[in-house]
DNA sequence: GCTTGAACTTCCAGTTACTAGAACCTTTAT
DNA sequence: ATAAAGGTTCTAGTAACTGGAAGTTCAAGC
């Protein structure tokens, strides 16, 4: 299978596929015309790095997993701790927008937004504490 | 003041500092010797971006909120309507990481977590729904 | 006066995860 | 035969710094 389909399948871009195969995430082997060509494991290992991309992992870590996937001896206990690792992540995360989201939308919310120039917003990004 | 100096009263690394020289975001005059030299304003402005960054605005933004700073004339609007962009823009991103985070922490509660191969996580990613 | 160390200078490279584009080759359809 | 579509490689750009090298300049101590 080329790499087109390929992307169609994995929902992966095509150029993302050879970036991925540029930083030895995954090899295809090649067509005798030259054309990089997917088997069905391939295409699984497309699909769960799209999967685990899309759920936050890193490259790096997406590569760990696909190690983890392709060991049927592996630990759940290490894949688990991968993904606790990134739900911490993703809290603190969470946790640092909603306080920009506090600040910002107190001061959103005093700024009149007219024609003056007089606003709170500039106040406190300059420092002039009310 | 020097690079150091500034550096320490605006909470900015001397590196971010001709970091943001190099792009034009502000420029310092120059002692004798070639040193950058801050003015009190200079320090304004650095605290300025400062805490802007720290607010989540990406350093464009950073740049037509400084003009808009140095503006007397400015519209409270035009620094409003950028203020609240920013807000939707972390709305977005908020709701995003909790999505992701929902899915992740069901993933995770599902792990066993021990020294046996069977794992949803891995499961999951590999898109063989239980 | 000389030396040492800190602080300053510039410039280049690396980070993350792609993405755009150029120049070129192969396949497919008309 | 030719044109469009899809493949190949390679380089460079994105955001916002950060690290490090190589070379001044300054301040302090002897």
């Amino acid at each position: 299978m080329n790499i087109g389909a390929a992307a169609e399948h994995s929902g992966l871009p095509a150029k993302t596929i050879r970036y991925y195969e540029d930083i030895g995430l995954l090899r295809a082997s090649r067509a005798t015309n030259g054309y990089r060509d997917y088997s069905t494991d391939d295409l699984h290992r497309l699909k769960f790095l799209q999967r685990a991309r899309s759920l936050g992992f890193t490259v790096e870590e997406c590569r760990q997993l696909l190690s983890l996937y392709a060991d049927k001896d592996r630990d759940s206990a290490d894949v688990k701790a991968i993904a606790s690792n990134k739900l911490d992540e993703i809290d603190k995360k969470i946790a640092q927008l909603q306080s920009l989201r506090a600040v910002l939308s107190h001061l959103v919310a005093n700024c009149h937004g007219n024609d003056r120039p007089d606003c709170p917003i500039i106040d406190d990004l300059a420092g002039e504490a009310h």
